[in-house]
DNA sequence: TGCTAGAATAAATATAGACATAAGAAAAAG
DNA sequence: CTTTTTCTTATGTCTATATTTATTCTAGCA
């Protein structure tokens, strides 16, 4: 019968679908598959690893593999470069600088992230727009103790972003988003109006154990982040 | 030396941040890493594999495995139940439904997903809450034709999300998340005040060809969606 | 009864070898 | 000189087998 690993996914999800396999079940051990498959074990087990990935099974040792009860699914996003995300939709893609600025780190980011106390940092603002209309506000911060390359860079013809996913490796990064209520500033740089409901994104970027950047990114209205899952 | 594919992929990661592997730069062909980490080329084609899941790396036949130039990662967030996701924080659970009813399929909803012109739909309103304060307004519409078993459910005590995510098998999931302003209506649910920023979910369950069902989830001020990466 | 040491087991990982496949490179044909 | 065909190569997948490891189960002991 030769099946392929994706074969076999396949066939695990139609059975799961087809409540053959209702949520909870305990499913037959890889040995049993492998035979009923018509494939070696590792076949097998290729698959099932990858539905575990997926969020549909789980396993343990000697316990066996059972149908999540809740399948909670897990959702992947792609976190694109903005301008690869604007030129994808036709849109011509613009970058300004707003402002710069190397400061001592203000006392609120210090106290978020490990950055000495008396450490300096190289504040950035700036705008990304789609076909010349506001798309997203880019508030960044680097550590310069951590980069102090980034201070000879004048972010005027490429963004802190671009420059930093090209020169910089980072080990973790944290992400948060959430719904935010814009400023007067933000409103103003956005085209909107104070208190509008804003889609924002925060981002913290370490290098081991070095905090190496922050960023806030406040998205312009109507602004959607979807995936398929 | 006896490298398992973790020791290759921590390795390989290694190597790319110090520069050893620059962005954009062809690293050995797996035969010749597996010699150099002394273990077979599957372990290294695992390790490789996984490094090109999570966006690090590039892999052609023929052309090799190169470090991508603009490493876009990929988030990944697991989309819990709410009920889980309150009790985690130690927060009470409490659900209630607002209103049910069993209408036409409303035309922005048919022009939105598959579902018959002339079909029914059952419509909810749900509230979740943590600590009996509002956490999550849901808004929901299933697909009476595909889940005619769902009129029969009063979902009083247990919510749809719940239901449906034991009951009914699904193939296919489309999500997005923005930042709405809050209706007059959904500020009084949420206890907000008309026009705050809230971060708004939006879900289309699909099996096979089938919709299954659409939801709309309005969280209460504050709520941030956080993940790693 | 309750606890612990050990046996049993299923998955997790590793290996060497094989064939399949996509795509770049070189050779042949026009 | 361009196009087509063939060759080559690196990854992709599969197999059969072995070892390791986490867990459950069980039997023996206090």
């Amino acid at each position: 019968m030769r099946s392929s690993y994706q074969d076999i996914k396949a066939d695990v999800l139609n059975r799961i679908r087809q409540n053959i396999w209702p949520p909870g079940a305990n499913l037959p051990g890889e040995i049993e598959l492998a035979e009923e498959f018509g494939c070696a074990r590792a076949t097998v087990n290729r698959a099932m690893r990858e539905l575990v990935d997926e969020g549909i099974l789980e396993r343990k040792r000697k316990a066996g593999t059972r149908v999540k009860s809740f399948p909670t699914r897990k959702a992947r996003f792609t976190i694109p470069l903005i301008r690869e995300e604007i030129e994808s939709t036709g849109a011509a893609y613009r970058y300004a600088l707003v402002d710069r600025e190397v400061i001592a780190v203000p006392g609120w980011l210090s106290a978020q992230v490990k950055i000495p106390r008396n450490g300096q940092v190289l504040h950035l603002r700036c705008m990304h727009f789609a076909s010349n209309k506001p798309y997203q506000l880019e508030d960044r911060w680097i550590n310069l103790t951590a980069i102090p390359k980034a201070e000879k860079q004048d972010f005027e013809v490429i963004g802190p972003n671009e420059w930093l996913v090209r020169e910089v490796p980072f080990s973790e990064a944290d992400l948060s988003f959430s719904a935010t209520s814009a400023t007067q500033e933000i409103a103003d740089f956005l085209d909107q109006k104070e208190g509008d409901a804003v889609f924002t994104a925060e981002r913290t970027t370490w290098l081991d154990e070095d905090n190496i950047t922050h960023a806030r990114l406040y998205f312009s209205q109507g602004y959607k982040m979807t995936t398929k899952l």
